[in-house]
RNA sequence: GGGCAGGUGGCGAAACUGGCAAACGCGCAUGGUUUAGGACCAUGUCCUUUAAAGGUUGUGGGUUCGAGUCCCACCCUGCCCACCA
């Protein structure tokens, strides 16, 4: 008796895959090529987990039918080495993260190589790597010679107990992402990233390509563009005024005052005439210091002080409005200051409603409902008390409205963002160095006229009283390499373990000569992954980030899938990175101005009851285990079985014995194999069909039930398959199954490899049948089904229909009024 | 508060442009095989009912010869974002 031991096949096929260049890339080939990326993992101590399987055995999956599809496939893998959590461990053990990583990296390749990846190994990359991160470091200095970064002083989010500035992005409630401690706000120099001067064409490109609706989406409410109208408030008794911005100049009838953020300029100025300045002043100082948290928690909860001794003149009717400093409008966003129309908007209606400050109707509803003071009416309709404007329709007093004050020079169309730039600084250890340089003495030789037309963050910084010229590592001498430290802990003041390291901290000014200072921040996280795609187009160049030729040839990546936490943020970054390399010249025009060809995004496996798998709850499942007990073919035909690919599924190990039992009934199979039989013939020419469909649009899950289907029918046959059409089966499940797959085509004396054939097609003339069921349905309800010839004609179905007994049964004494046929499908009589 | 995804057996799930609801798998039940357990094989398994028949896709309505699928209203779950003017 023949006895399945996935051990001892899966072992032998993985030697031999790996130790010869089957999975190898060709630069250059006479077939066409296709890109094939999974995102690359954080090598983490834990090592792989089922989650990170399921996209890399999905694309596997792709990659492997690609190639049986003659396509010259580039499927690579790599690390995303820098990151927080192997500091940490480093902090706690004292083992350098390089070292680590290493070890890590290690255990990932041999976890893959285990699951029988299709990965070309032979272009690894890792974001850690100096011969790498020299490239991520020349990024940068590109972006800061086009003026694209820049240091400046700002509030950050500062994690007291990792001792770290957070993006955004990493703050989750109020709370550190890591370690959940809560974010205070602290001011520091900061390095950014201005991704927004590309905010417009990230929108506009994604018309481009072929990413689902909802990443789509998620992209551009990210960037969150909003097209409106800055009008400008005179300040009663100044030459001053206030800019505000609106998307809904059709209410400006209704404002009956004006906000200013805490932070805004325009309260300095006033100070002398603001009679209660001490009291604002102190809002303010309370309102900046507020932690994350508490600002989220009192959104309900709207404060502010009125500057008592200003007003603003509303430009619409010339009558005098109130002044406030409120913390429920932000700094960052328009102009920092805002008209609050109560009747019409949320927030300033909760607002006038505890100031008890006056609220006008100025938009009623087409149903002309009263408004009844009770909440904002946020919608549109026609306009009530404003003037000549009444009773003209909100759209149409938009234009009007906007050109009347344009035309005074009270307003201008502008567009605003909610895309910030990009903090790009981190004060820890494990990352990239920035490469830039301090000089004071180039900074003082400079001309006056140079010092007057420089930006500060751009051109120079001011530390402790002294001006220094931001000078960028000369390109030459990049990488700028990661020196060893006696700690890895951030110094007390929260900088870069590197500020302690004397060697690396003082440098000799590369214009100059003289002694100067080295930027001891490190990059974040995303610095090394935003651009590693391209590297592997030509992973071992020392002259450039990667060629042209490589890059003409394999660029863009044809299909790029990973988790769907990575859609907005990384997506974003990412395609930023590469359109302005792109704009540069360093990736060759003619790819064109986006990456992904095609993004899709794999559904996260969860443990049982829905709960996310972490090292925490214990309920990480290692995907080692599984494949002791049942093999690495087991493993991956289950998890492209669990469910729909795109959504989240349950991890259930008990669902994987039924994988385990199609695999076994496979093996013992080839002894069938001899003997014709047209109905499993038409069966697999379905099944090549439905599997070759599935695959394409990403249902592996049906694809496996498919090949089950099959092999539940013949196993249930007397008779078997030919040669020829076991090949064909062996090859369609080789995509899914490769080591058993490979097993028996070598045990059958097939030549050459499994995974070298051609991909089967279905013959269309197998799969015509030459019955087909027609459902008989009377009013709707099915009565009976009977057999009859293919593309049977409306009358002579009507007739046969009509004779049966069961039709006849369910008929009597009625009248047929109507009916319905279709074809090779369904006769409905309407009775 | 906004956006997105989803709601179908005991469970994971199928159902192409509206046309046999529950394919495939798990689990369970009965029988066979086995020293026993496991493994394997066979049969069955949405609900009510012996059957005939009827009912059933979160709830309520609608369109249609026909609705899990389309339209309207509502309820629930998950994820992401959140004072963005």
């Amino acid at each position: 008796m023949r006895k399945y031991n996935p051990k001892k096949i899966e072992k032998k096929w993985q030697n031999k895959w790996y130790s010869s260049d089957v999975f190898k890339a060709k630069d250059s080939s006479g077939s066409k090529k296709f890109y094939v990326l999974v995102e690359f993992p954080y090598p983490s101590g834990e090592g792989l987990h089922v989650g990170h399987c399921r996209s890399y055995i999905g694309l596997d999956v792709i990659a492997r039918k690609k190639r049986l599809e003659g396509f010259n496939v580039l499927f690579p893998m790599g690390w995303d080495a820098f990151g927080l959590p192997t500091e940490n461990y480093a902090i706690k053990t004292g083992i350098h993260p390089a070292a680590a990583t290493l070890n890590n990296t290690d255990k990932f390749r041999k976890q893959q190589k285990r699951i029988g990846l299709s990965f070309d190994f032979s272009r690894e990359i890792n974001t850690s790597d100096p011969l790498y991160y020299k490239w991520t470091q020349w990024i940068f200095i590109q972006l800061f010679k086009k003026g694209l970064s820049y240091k400046a002083k700002m509030d950050i989010n500062w994690c007291p107990s990792c001792k770290i500035g957070l993006a955004n992005e990493e703050v989750l409630d109020g709370k550190c992402e890591r370690c959940g401690f809560n974010v205070v706000k602290k001011e520091k120099e900061q390095w950014l990233i201005k991704i927004t001067e590309y905010a417009q064409r990230l929108i506009d490109d994604l018309g481009l390509v072929d990413y689902p609706e909802r990443v789509k989406i998620g992209q551009k409410e990210w960037i969150g563009k909003s097209q409106g109208l800055e009008v400008k408030f005179k300040i009663s008794k100044t030459t001053l005024s206030a800019s505000v911005f609106t998307t809904r100049i059709d209410t400006l009838f209704g404002c009956t005052y004006l906000v200013l953020a805490p932070e805004h300029q325009l309260i300095e100025k006033l100070k002398d005439r603001i009679k209660n300045y001490r009291i604002v002043k102190s809002y303010i100082e309370k309102a900046k210091s507020k932690l994350e948290r508490e600002r989220i928690s009192e959104i309900k909860e709207k404060t502010g002080v009125e500057l008592i001794g200003i007003k603003a003149v509303n430009p619409a009717n010339g009558k005098e409005i109130p002044v406030f400093v409120a913390d429920y409008v932000l700094i960052n966003y328009g102009t920092g200051a805002i008209m609050a129309v109560p009747a019409h908007d949320k927030r300033d209606f909760d607002f006038a409603k505890r100031y008890n400050l006056s609220i006008i109707e100025v938009i009623r509803d087409n149903k002309g409902q009263k408004f009844d003071y009770d909440k904002a009416y946020e919608g549109e309709g026609f306009l009530v008390n404003s003037e000549r404007f009444s009773g003209m329709d909100s759209k149409r007093a938009k234009d009007k409205i906007a050109k009347w004050l344009s035309n005074k020079g009270l307003a201008e169309n502008k567009v605003y963002y909610k895309l910030r730039d990009w903090i790009f600084s981190r004060q820890r250890y494990w990352g990239e160095p920035i490469p830039i340089i301090y000089c004071s003495y180039c900074w003082e030789k400079k001309l006056k006229k140079e010092k007057d037309e420089a930006r500060e963050g751009y051109d120079y910084i001011v530390k402790e009283g002294i001006k220094y010229e931001i000078i960028p590592v000369e390109e030459k001498d990049l990488p700028l390499v990661l020196p060893e430290v006696k700690e890895y802990k951030p110094t007390e003041k929260g900088e870069s373990p590197l500020a302690k390291n004397k060697d690396f901290l003082e440098v000799k000014c590369p214009k100059c000569q003289k002694q100067a200072q080295r930027e001891t921040d490190v990059m974040p996280n995303w610095a090394g992954s935003n651009w590693y795609y391209l590297r592997y187009c030509d992973p071992y160049n020392n002259n450039e980030l990667a060629g042209k030729k490589p890059l003409s040839y394999w660029m863009p990546v044809d299909w790029y899938n990973g988790g769907m936490e990575h859609t907005t943020l990384h997506l974003l970054y990412s395609r930023f990175i590469y359109k302005f390399l792109w704009d540069i010249g360093v990736v060759p025009k003619s790819i064109g101005p986006e990456p992904y060809r095609k993004r899709t995004s794999h559904g996260m496996i969860l443990g049982e009851k829905m709960i996310k798998m972490s090292k925490s709850k214990g309920n990480v499942i290692n995907p080692d285990e599984v494949i002791n007990k049942y093999g690495a073919d087991a493993l991956r035909v289950y998890e492209m079985f669990i469910g729909p690919f795109e959504q989240a599924a349950i991890w259930d190990t008990k669902g994987i014995v039924g994988i385990y039992r199609f695999l076994q009934r496979v093996y013992k199979l080839p002894s069938k194999i001899e003997a014709k039989d047209s109905e499993l013939k038409r069966l697999l020419h379905k099944t090549i069909k439905k599997v070759s469909l599935d695959i394409d649009s990403l249902k592996f899950n049906t694809a496996v039930s498919a090949l089950m289907e099959f092999i539940n029918k013949w196993h249930k046959e007397k008779t078997g398959l030919d040669k020829d059409d076991f090949k064909k089966f062996l090859i369609i499940l080789s995509v899914f199954a490769p080591h058993i797959s490979e097993e028996l085509w070598e045990e059958s004396g097939f030549k050459g490899l499994c995974f070298s054939q051609k991909w089967p097609k279905h013959d269309e003339e197998f799969i015509r049948e030459d019955k087909v069921l027609l459902i008989v349905q009377i009013n709707g309800k099915v009565r009976d089904k009977i057999e009859v010839g293919q593309d049977i004609s409306e009358d002579n179905a009507k007739e046969t229909v009509l004779k049966t007994e069961k039709v006849n049964k369910w008929m009597q004494g009625k009248k047929i009024k109507k009916i319905i046929f279709v074809k090779n499908k369904l006769i409905n009589i309407v009775v």
